[in-house]
RNA sequence: GAGGCAUUAGUUUAGUGGUAAAACUUCGAUCUGUGGCAUCGACAUCACCGGUUCAACUCCGGUAUGCCUCCCCA
């Protein structure tokens, strides 16, 4: 419920304590529901655009789902999934993000006997049970794109992140950096993971205490930390763009050609790892200058399927942010973008008016044309105050004599000139001066 | 999961160990014939629970929520 209504009326029934939304989790209210809309319609557009169909999943899914594909020792899995009670114990879990519910659902209806790839994408809430904090929530909406099936081809990491790119930039987010990175495949990575491990080893009295766990649970990370301390020694510590195969560096160099080609603005940042067991090859993380956090991110899972006991099956996907686009949207929109969709407003003085109007609102709705009201206030002054407020172009206004006389008033209300016309020709003359 | 800061009306903010102030919003009255006007009025158990005190919105502790830095991540 809006805040502004949770306040009761009668003193003698007000709660003690109010009720508050769920942890980490938001309310959408009217007044931002103009950006909600905005963002997925962009996605929407460029969605079809590029021939993505769109999927949707439960928002519940069976947790091995999750824990078989995202790693064991993922802090998503580890910490920050929602079991739900009820349906068998801990069976089900609020789906944390949006790659493996799509690769399920191409596995069980059999999508690899559609023509190769298949282009998804979908569109809502995934749950984790994170501290919250800015654009960091329990509930967060993702925007996502997929393409599974066919050859492990980089023209498609390429289109993946396109699509996310162009989202962003229909969003109008300035000074956007995709930074890509190539974590290695199944058969070049542990190479690398020993070499990194063997590194780090010899210099464990120097890390800080998180790179001191990292070492254990998930050596790669270690490229990522941000302690100072820790610096000196990434500095040196093996990269990864010289221990991947050449498989894989060759397809990380045809990612990079095919961004060139369309110009899109990337680093390459070899320090770029992510946190869930099924990437490989390609990832990447999409930045403004504005926010320190990535608006949109994502990679290639060619293991991904073959885990969930598919053939192998290779595919690259990325997500967007919502909340964390919707953040920027609100400081470079104007409010004027959101100005009211009521076209038409009714003003009426007396019972019988009023009515007639409720009639009349009727014969306004087999138009286009959108109508507001105001019943409940009497005073006409009242009323035209919230046509104006409401920004409607027109005012009708009923009075006592125009219900007699079978007219009705229409009055412009930027120029405040009006007019009285028969009452039976009003639709006609609202549809004509509105257009 | 760890550390730090914050919480006063619908919103944004004052403020004090002796039970709260302003602006805007909303609602009502003046007001049954025309535009964000004017005047008057209404709306806060000062986040919650407990402690100290003659007295707590103020001090202390805990909880919740928000924000920041980590962990991790969109």
């Amino acid at each position: 419920m809006p805040k502004q209504f949770k306040k009761s009326t009668d003193k003698n029934k007000r709660q003690k304590f109010a009720f508050k939304s769920p942890k980490g989790m938001h309310d959408i209210l009217p007044d931002d529901q103009f950006y909600w809309e905005r963002l997925s319609k962009y996605g929407k557009d460029v969605a079809e655009f590029y021939g993505y169909h769109k999927i949707e999943t439960p928002i519940l899914e069976d947790a091995e789902v999750f824990l078989k594909t995202l790693g064991e020792e993922s802090d998503v899995v580890e910490k920050e999934m929602f079991f739900v009670k009820g349906g068998g114990k801990d069976k089900y879990v609020l789906r944390p993000e949006g790659t493996a519910p799509v690769a399920r659902a191409f596995i069980e209806y059999g999508m690899s006997h559609r023509p190769q790839p298949v282009k998804l994408w979908y569109s809502g809430p995934m749950f984790r049970k994170e501290q919250p904090q800015a654009g960091r929530f329990r509930q967060f909406h993702q925007i996502g794109f997929e393409i599974i099936g066919g050859s492990i081809d980089p023209i498609y990491d390429a289109q993946i992140i396109l699509a996310s790119f162009h989202i962003l930039e229909q969003a109008k987010i300035k000074n956007l950096v995709i930074n890509v990175n190539s974590i290695g495949c199944r058969i070049c990575r542990p190479h690398y993971r020993k070499k990194l491990i063997e590194y780090y080893k010899k210099n464990e009295r120097d890390l800080c205490v998180d790179c001191k766990r990292r070492l254990k649970t998930n050596p790669l990370r270690l490229l990522d930390c941000k302690n100072a301390n820790c610096a000196p020694l990434k500095v040196k510590a093996p990269s990864l763009l010289d221990n991947i195969c050449v498989s894989c560096s060759s397809h990380l160099k045809l990612v990079l050609e095919y961004l060139d080609e369309l110009s899109l603005p990337y680093v390459l940042n070899p320090h770029l790892v992510r946190g869930l067991d099924y990437y490989s090859k390609t990832v990447f993380e999409i930045f403004t200058d504005q926010s320190p956090l990535a608006l949109a991110s994502g990679g290639r899972y060619d293991y991904l399927l073959e885990t969930m006991g598919s053939r192998p099956t290779p595919g690259t996907g990325s997500a967007i942010g919502m909340e964390r686009v919707i953040e920027l949207m609100r400081a470079t929109h104007n409010a004027s973008a959101k100005s009211s969709k009521e076209k038409v407003f009714f003003v009426y003085l007396g019972d019988l008016a009023k009515k007639k109007v409720l009639k009349l609102i009727e014969e306004f709705r087999r138009t286009n044309i959108i109508t507001q009201e105001s019943f409940g206030k009497d005073l006409i002054k009242r009323q035209m105050m919230l046509a104006d407020k409401s920004g409607a172009q027109l005012a009708l206004i009923l009075g006592q004599r125009e219900v007699f006389e079978e007219t009705i008033i229409i009055r412009d209300l930027k120029s405040g000139v009006q007019e009285t016309i028969p009452i039976t020709k009003v639709v006609d003359v609202v549809k004509k001066r509105l257009q």
